[in-house]
DNA sequence: CGAATTTGACCAGCGC
DNA sequence: GCGCTGGTCAAATTCG
C-alpha cells in the first residue's frame, strides 16, 4: 500500500519529531531506554495535542453556533417552532423518540450552493430525497457510511426563511470515531505499532489504512488543512516548551 | 467497473 | 376506508 503524501508541514524536520521516513538520530549516549522513554513522552505529547485539538474544536463549534443562534434569532426562533411541529409530525409514537439523541444544527452556507452537505467529519450515504409539504426546497435523507453498525440518520434541510442556512438533523448518537478522528488516533498510537500487528488486535493500535484515510480527507479541503497545520504547530510549540526542559534534564 | 447518488415506488401512521 | 404525508427501499443512472 503506498500512502498518500501528506501535504501539511507540521516541522516534521524539527529533530524533536520522529518520522517514520527519518533515520532516528542516535546518540552515543542514546540508549534504548532512552529512546524508548523519549518516545513515550513523544507519545503523551501526541495524545494531549489530540486532546487539546478535540476540546478546541467542541469550543469552536459551541461558539459558533451561539454566534449563528444571535445573527439569525428570528429565523432562529421560527425554526424553534418547526421543531416542534416537525418532531411531532414524525410518525413514530413521541414517547419512543430519543429526544436526547436528536440534534439540530444550523449552517450557513452559500444560497447558491444548491447542494445539500453538511462537513461534520462523519461519512454519510444519501439513501433518500424528498419535496416536504412546509418547504419547497427538497430535504434530503443520510445515513451514517458504517450502518448497520452505526445506527446514526441525519436530515438535511433548507431553511424555509433563509436559502442561505442550511438545517441539519441528527438522530442517534455515533457508536465510533470519526474518521478523522480514527486517523488522528492512529497517528499518536502509530509509533510503537510493529508493521505485523494490525488494528483490530488492539482499539489502541490503528493501522496505516487510517493514516491514509485522514491525508485523503484533509487533502480535499484546503482551509482545513491550513488552519489544522497552523493549530497543530502551535501547539506543538506550546507542549516543547512545556516538556523539553523536563526531557533535557533526563 | 464499483461506489455513490438519484428518483419513483412503496409503506406506515395519522386524521377525517 | 381513503387520502395525505414523511420516511425508506431499490433499480436506474451517474461519477470517479
Amino acid at each position: 500500500m503506498v500512502a498518500t503524501p501528506f501535504t501539511i508541514d507540521l516541522n516534521l524536520n524539527d529533530p524533536f519529531c520522529i518520522t517514520d521516513h527519518d533515520t532516528p538520530q542516535v546518540d552515543d549516549d542514546d540508549t534504548v531506554y532512552n529512546l524508548s522513554r523519549k518516545n513515550k513522552k513523544l507519545k503523551e505529547m501526541l495524545t494531549a495535542v489530540l486532546d487539546e485539538y478535540n476540546s478546541l474544536t467542541t469550543h469552536v463549534k459551541k461558539l459558533m453556533e451561539d454566534k449563528e443562534e444571535r445573527e439569525s434569532s428570528p429565523i432562529k426562533r421560527k425554526l424553534d417552532h418547526d421543531e416542534t411541529v416537525e418532531q411531532g409530525s414524525w410518525k413514530r409514537p413521541k414517547e419512543d423518540l430519543p429526544v436526547s439523541g436528536i440534534k439540530r444544527v444550523y449552517v450557513k452556507v452559500d444560497p447558491s450552493d444548491k447542494s445539500l452537505v453538511v462537513k461534520d467529519g462523519y461519512q454519510w450515504r444519501k439513501y433518500g430525497q424528498k419535496v416536504t409539504r412546509d418547504n419547497p426546497s427538497p430535504r434530503a435523507y443520510y445515513k451514517c457510511s458504517f450502518a448497520p453498525i452505526c445506527p446514526v440518520k441525519k436530515k438535511v434541510q433548507r431553511s424555509v426563511d433563509d436559502d442561505g442556512v442550511v438545517v441539519a438533523t441528527y438522530e442517534g448518537e455515533h457508536n465510533h470515531r470519526s474518521p478523522m478522528q480514527e486517523a488522528a488516533y492512529a497517528l499518536a498510537n502509530k509509533r510503537d505499532i510493529s508493521t505485523s500487528e494490525r488494528w483490530f488486535d488492539s482499539p489502541k493500535q490503528l493501522d496505516e489504512v487510517l493514516v491514509e484515510q485522514m491525508a485523503n480527507y484533509l487533502c480535499k479541503d484546503p482551509n482545513f488543512t491550513s488552519e489544522l497545520a497552523a493549530a497543530i504547530t502551535s501547539r506543538l510549540q506550546d507542549l516543547r516548551r512545556k516538556f523539553l526542559p523536563s526531557m533535557l534534564m533526563d
